[in-house]
DNA sequence: TTGAAAGCGCTAACAG
DNA sequence: CTGTTAGCGCTTTCAA
C-alpha cells in the first residue's frame, strides 16, 4: 500500500533499454522496433507499471485533463441532469470531470475555484450560487443557468422569462386572475427572470391581482409547503399558482395533497413523475445545458478565441392537468 | 490565454528572495520574516500567481487530491444522492471528488479506473456495473452498493435481502399471494439479492403462487411500464407488484395510472415525491451509502489497514397507501 | 531505431 | 530566518 509505484526508469531497467525508448513503446510512438516493443510492454506488465498522469501533465504543458463544474447538491435533480450532461459530452474527448457542491454560498465557491485552478483544470464549468465573482482567470469559464456578472464569458442560460411568460399567459387563458407566485432566492438571476417574464406577462393582460400573491426567497420544499398552505388558507385564495423551480413544485404538491377542490398549479422545471402526478410544467432540456457548456469549454480549450458566446435553451409548457383546472369566481 | 501562467520562480525573482523562500511564505510555513513574507504576497498578487497543484503532488508523493467515483449516470436519482453524500464527506478532509459514468458497460468501466488511476487518484469508489474485476491495486477500493467479486475490499451495502423480504411480508400480510416481482438485470448482485429475500419470504410463508409472476432482466422505466401491463392484462392478474428500483417503480406507477382497481404496489429505493404519489416504499439512505463509503476511502487513505470492511445500509419499509390495498380474490 | 541530458514547477534536505 | 542543491516521473530536445 505504501510502497512507491513502479516507474518507467524502472521498466526501462528491466527491459534493458532507456527511459526514452520505454516511454515510446508505451505510448506507441513510432521508431521502436517489435523486438523492443514488445520486451517494454512484458516488463511494464511484469512490474504492474501504470503511467503518472501527474508528471506526464507537469511535463507536458502544465495542466490537466480535468475540467471543474461547480454547483449546487447534486442531490438536486436539476444539477444532477447537469452533470450528467456535461460529464457525458467530456467523455467523448477523455476529459475527467470534477464536481464540488458550492453549498450555495458564494464565497465557498471562490476557495473551490481556487482549488480547481490550483490542479490546472482545463475549464471552469459553474452555476453560480449568487453574484459571486469569479472571472480574471486564463482559464476558459463557462457560466451555466445564470449569466456572468460582471464581466463577459460564454453561458448556457435557460429562456427564463420565456418560459415563466408561458406560464403565465396559460393561466390567463385558464381564466385566472389572483394567481399566486411563488419563488426562490432573488439573489439568483434566473430567479429574477423568472419573475419579471411573469410580471410582463401580467402587465401586458391587464391583470395587477396576482401582486398580493407573490412570495420569493422560499429556498426549500418545506418551505415552500408551508407558504402554499398559508396562501391558500387567507380570505380571498389564489385560484392558481406558479412555482419557480422543481423544489418550489414539490412542496407545493404537498400542501394541495388531498384537497378537495385545488388551485391550478404550473411549476418551472419538469421532474420525474410529473407525468403520473399530472402537473403541468415548464420543461427544459437540463442535460443539453450541461453539454451545451461542455461543447462551449471544449472548444476554448481547443484554442477557439472570440467574443463571448451565449446559449440559450428553449423551454415548452407541457400541459398535464394541473395547470388546465378553471378558476373558480 | 495560452501564456503560460507565472511560476514560483518568477514570484521569487520579482520579491528578490529564493524560491524556497517564496515557497515558504506562500505556504505559511514558519520561518520567515513578516517583511520577507509580505513581499513575496505582493509579488505573487502582483503576477496572478497560483499555486501548480500537478508539481506539487508530483513534488510530494505522487498522489493527487483526487478520489474517484464510478457509477451509473447521475441522472438517475440513486446514483446522484449516492454522489452527494461522497462529495460532502471528501469536501471535509480538501479532497476533490472525479465522477464517472461507467454506461453500465464493465469493459468501459475497466478503462475509466484506469484512466483515473493514471491521474493517481488517492481512492477508487465503484458501482460496479456487474461482474467486472477491478482489484489488483495499490489504491484503496471501496465498493458501495455491490460487493467486489473475486477479491475482498471493504465495501458499502444495502440491506438487500432485508428490505425485499419486508416488502414481502408486508404484502403477505395484506392477504396477496399472488404477487409479482418485476426486477432489473439478473447481472448485478444487488437484484439478485432483492429477489432472493423476496423468494425466500414467500417460501417461508408457503406461498408458491408469485412464481409465475417473476419478470428479470427489465432494465428502464418503459419496459417495466410495459411489462406491468402484460401482466395486469392477464387472465388471472397479480393482486400485487413489488418493483426492485426506483425505475421500475416509476415505469409500474405509470403503468397504473388511471386504473380503476390498481393492485397493491411496494417499490425499492425511497423516490421524491413517494408522498404526494402514496407509494409505499422500501427505504434507504442513498446518500449515507455515499458517505460512509468516503469514509471508509478515507481512512484507507490514512494509512488505516486491516481486513475490508463492510458496512450495511438499514432499510425501512414505509407505507404511505399503495402498498396497503386489499387482495380481491 | 535508440539514448543522454535537460527541465516542467515544486518541495525536502541540508546548509548557512 | 534564508538559500542551494537535488529530484519527483515524465517528455522534449538533440545527438548517435
Amino acid at each position: 500500500m505504501n510502497i512507491r509505484p513502479p516507474t518507467l526508469s524502472q521498466v526501462a531497467a528491466r527491459a534493458g533499454v532507456s527511459v526514452k525508448t520505454a516511454s515510446r513503446a508505451l505510448n506507441g510512438e513510432p521508431y521502436v522496433s517489435r523486438a523492443t516493443g514488445r520486451r517494454v510492454r512484458e516488463a511494464a506488465d511484469e512490474l504492474g507499471y501504470r503511467l503518472n498522469g501527474l508528471a506526464r501533465e507537469l511535463r507536458t504543458g502544465g495542466t490537466s485533463a480535468l475540467v471543474g463544474l461547480i454547483s449546487g447538491d447534486l442531490a438536486n435533480p436539476f444539477y444532477s441532469a447537469v452533470a450528467s450532461g456535461v460529464e457525458r459530452e467530456l467523455r467523448r474527448h477523455g476529459l475527467l470531470l470534477v464536481t464540488v457542491n458550492n453549498d450555495e454560498d458564494a464565497q465557498l465557491e471562490r476557495s473551490l475555484a481556487e482549488a480547481l485552478l490550483e490542479r490546472r483544470v482545463r475549464a471552469l464549468l459553474i452555476v453560480p450560487s449568487g453574484d459571486g465573482v469569479i472571472g480574471g482567470h486564463d482559464v476558459p469559464l463557462v457560466f451555466l443557468d445564470r449569466p456572468p456578472v460582471d464581466h463577459a464569458a460564454d453561458s448556457v442560460l435557460i429562456d427564463n422569462a420565456g418560459g415563466a411568460r408561458s406560464a403565465a399567459q396559460h393561466l390567463l387563458a385558464g381564466g385566472h386572475r389572483r394567481i399566486a407566485l411563488v419563488a426562490d432566492l432573488l439573489r439568483t438571476a434566473s430567479q429574477r427572470a423568472r419573475i419579471d417574464g411573469f410580471a410582463a406577462a401580467m402587465r401586458a393582460a391587464g391583470n395587477p391581482e396576482w401582486e398580493p400573491y407573490l412570495r420569493t426567497d422560499v429556498h426549500d420544499a418545506a418551505t415552500a409547503e408551508r407558504v402554499v398552505g398559508e396562501l391558500l388558507a387567507g380570505p380571498e385564495p389564489p385560484t392558481a399558482l406558479f412555482t419557480t423551480n422543481n423544489r418550489l413544485t414539490t412542496g407545493a404538491l404537498r400542501a394541495l395533497r388531498g384537497r378537495a377542490r385545488p388551485p391550478a398549479l404550473v411549476g418551472f422545471d419538469d421532474f420525474e413523475l410529473a407525468d403520473v402526478v399530472g402537473v403541468t410544467v415548464v420543461a427544459h432540456d437540463m442535460t443539453e445545458l450541461g453539454r451545451a457548456a461542455a461543447r462551449l469549454a471544449y472548444e476554448r480549450i481547443g484554442g477557439h478565441t472570440g467574443p463571448p458566446r451565449t446559449v440559450v435553451i428553449p423551454t415548452t409548457l407541457i400541459a398535464r392537468g394541473s395547470g388546465e383546472r378553471p378558476a373558480r369566481p
